[in-house]
DNA sequence: CCGCAATTCATGCATTTGTAAACTGATTCA
DNA sequence: TGAATCAGTTTACAAATGCATGAATTGCGG
C-alpha cells in the first residue's frame, strides 16, 4: 500500500543533515535539539539520502583499479577504462557504475569544449544523475537519442535528458517518439515529421554519447518491457542476437541482427554513433559481458564505465573466446 | 596469512570510501573484502573525512531558518543573510559557517559575472575551502586583500588564496608582504615597490571580497600573533576597538580608533572595501557579536554568513543596546 | 641470536544507528 | 458510546561503529 504524505518540509530535512552531516553531531543529540524523536531524525536523514539531498562525492574517484583499467583498455581496444570497486555480496551495479559516470561526465564538461552530447536511458543513466552535484552549463544541451517506452518512469527517455539537464544546468532536447515503430509503419515517413526532422538533425553534430546496453533476457527492461508484442527474446535469439544498444540488437562479434528490428528502431543509428567523437558506455553486470564486448568490437565505445566484477569476467572471456590474433 | 604490504595510499583510502559510501557495505564488510582489519578500514575513512577527500553536500542549504534570516536583514540593515544551524554543545563555528559560505560561493559563481574576488584569511576561510568541491573558472582570480603573519599555517594569507583558487580552478594573486609595517616604515615608500604596486591596483575591480572579522581577545588569531610587539590588546581597548576587519580596528559603532594603526596595515583599505559590489562577511561566534554589528553599521557588509547562536545573540543586542528608532 | 622499539593485529566494550513492535491518544464512524 | 483507524511516540534490541587495550609480529642494532 502506497502511503504519501508523511510530509517532513524540505526545512526541517535540511536542517537535521546540516547538524548531523555538517556539524557531526549524534541523531540522540539532533532530536534533543530540535525536539523531536529520535526516529524522525533518523528517517528525516534517511528519506534526504533517498531523495538525493545529500551528495556524497569522492575526491579522485579514477586512481582505484588502475592496472585493471590498463589491461581492461588493451583487451577491448579502446580509448579508456573506467573500472569501479562493486559490492560484491549485495551486488547492485547502477549505483557504482552511475556514480563513476557522474564524475568523469562532471570532469569532462570541466575539461570544457562540449555543446551538446547525446543520452540513450537506463537505470544506469538514472544513477548518475542522482550523484551529480548542481552545474551550470548555459550553453549545453542534452539530447535524447533515443524514444521511449509507455511506462513513463524516471529512468525513461524524458526523465532521463531532463534529469541531466537540470543537474547541470543545461538545456535539453527530447524524443518524442515510441522506441519502436509500429510494424508497417514507413521509417522514413515517420521521421519526416517536423519535430523529428529537427530532432534528429541535432545527431549530427553531437560532441559526445552516453550509451549504456543490455542482453536479450528479462533483466532488460527494454527486452521485458520495450519490445512490441510481435518481437519475442527467443526469435532474437535465435537470430543470433546477444544484446542491444539503442534498441538495435548484436549478435556476438557485433554485426547488426536484424535490419528489420533496427530498422523500426526511434533512436540514433548505430552507423551513426560510430562517428560520434567521444562515445563514452557505462555498463555492468556479468550479464553484460558479451554485449559490452560486442559493442566494442563494432566500434561504438571510446570509454567504458563499468566495475570490477564486470570487468575481470570481460578479460577473463576475451581470453578462453577468442583466437589468439595479432592486436 | 597473506602479509602484503598494504600502504595507506590515496588509491587505498579511496577505494575503501568508494565501497562504503558508494556501495554502502558496512566497515565490516569492506574489510572483508579487501582482506584487512575493520580497524584499517575504520582509520581510513576517517583519514578520508579529515583530509577533506570525501565532500558531503547538502543540496539546499539555505532553507533553513528563514524568519531568522529574514529579521537578521532587517536588523542589521544588510542585503541578504544565511543562518546555519550550530551545534551548541560542542560549539564550533568555523565548520557550519565555512560550509554555508563554500555553498553560497559556488552559487554565486555558478550565477556568473565575476572575475575576481578578495578574500582574507582565517579559520572560516579556512572551512569553507575544505567543503567547496572542485570547480572550474579559469578566467576567475582570486586576490589576497590582506598581508599575512610570520606562521605560515594553512589558514595564513598565501594558503587561503591558493586553496581557493585551486578548489576553483582559478587564478590566484598574493600579498607578499606582513599583516602590519614595521613602526616607523612609511607607507606610501613601502606600497610604492612594484609587486605590490601591482597587486593593490587590483582592488579596484573586484566583484566582491570575502570578509571575516574578530574581536580584540586571544580568540583572535591577529591578536595573539599578529600584532606588533608594541600594539598592545590592552592600548586598542582603551582606544575604543572592540574588534578588526582586516586588521584594521573599529569602535562599537563602525567609526575607525586609530589612524596610526590603521596606517600600518597591509592590506586593502575599509574605505575601498566600501565601494565593492559584493561584500561577503563569514563570522560567528559570541564574541565577534559587536564587531559584526560595527562592520555593518560602517557599511562594510553586503551578506552575512553566520550560525543561528550568533544571529541570535546579535538580534538581542541590538535590541537591549540601541535606543528605540524608527526603522 | 637476542632483545628492544615500533607497528600491526585481535579482541572487547561502550556508543551510535537502524528497525520493528508495542503503545498512546486523538479522530472517525457505526 | 465505543470499536476502528491512524499518526506518531516510546521502548527495545540487534547491528554497526569508534576506540582502547594487550598480544603478536616485524625490523634492527648489538
Amino acid at each position: 500500500m502506497a502511503r504519501e504524505l508523511i510530509e517532513d518540509s524540505e526545512a526541517f530535512i535540511t536542517e537535521v543533515c546540516w547538524h548531523y552531516y555538517v556539524n557531526e553531531m549524534t541523531q540522540a543529540e539532533v532530536a534533543r535539539l530540535m525536539d523531536v524523536t529520535r526516529l524522525r531524525v533518523n528517517q528525516a536523514i534517511q528519506r534526504a539520502r533517498q531523495l538525493g539531498m545529500v551528495k556524497i562525492q569522492i575526491e579522485s574517484p579514477f586512481t582505484t583499479r588502475i592496472e585493471m583499467q590498463e589491461s581492461l583498455k588493451s583487451t577491448l581496444g579502446i580509448d579508456r577504462a573506467v573500472v569501479t570497486p562493486a559490492n560484491r555480496d549485495a551486488y547492485d551495479y547502477h549505483q557504482p557504475t552511475g556514480a563513476a559516470l557522474a564524475a568523469l561526465l562532471t570532469e569532462r564538461l570541466r575539461a570544457g569544449g562540449w555543446s551538446s552530447f547525446g543520452v540513450s536511458w537506463g537505470l544506469t543513466l538514472d544513477a548518475a544523475i542522482a550523484r551529480l552535484t548542481k552545474q551550470n552549463h548555459p550553453d549545453l544541451e542534452v539530447v535524447s537519442i533515443l524514444g521511449g517506452t509507455a511506462q513513463g518512469s524516471s529512468f525513461n527517455s524524458f526523465g532521463i535528458a531532463s534529469g541531466f539537464a537540470r543537474a547541470l544546468g543545461a538545456h535539453y532536447s527530447i524524443l518524442t517518439a515510441p522506441i519502436y515503430l509500429s510494424e508497417g509503419l514507413d521509417r522514413d515517413l515517420f521521421l519526416s515529421q517536423f519535430a523529428l526532422r529537427e530532432h534528429f538533425q541535432k545527431f549530427d553534430n553531437l560532441d559526445a554519447v552516453l550509451l549504456t546496453c543490455s542482453n536479450v533476457s528479462n533483466k532488460s527492461f527494454l527486452v521485458s518491457h520495450g519490445l512490441p508484442n510481435e518481437l519475442t527474446p527467443a526469435s532474437l535469439i535465435e537470430q543470433g542476437a546477444i544484446g542491444d544498444v539503442l534498441g538495435q540488437f548484436l549478435d556476438k562479434d557485433g554485426n547488426s541482427v536484424s535490419k528489420a528490428v533496427d530498422d523500426r528502431a526511434v533512436g540514433m543509428l548505430l552507423e551513426k554513433v560510430q562517428r560520434v567523437p567521444e562515445k563514452i558506455m557505462a555498463a555492468a553486470g556479468p550479464h553484460k559481458v558479451e554485449i559490452i564486448r560486442a559493442a566494442c568490437k563494432r566500434g561504438l565505445v571510446d570509454t567504458l564505465v563499468t566495475d570490477d566484477v564486470t570487468a575481470e569476467l570481460l578479460m577473463s572471456a576475451e581470453l578462453s573466446d577468442a583466437p589468439p590474433t595479432a592486436k
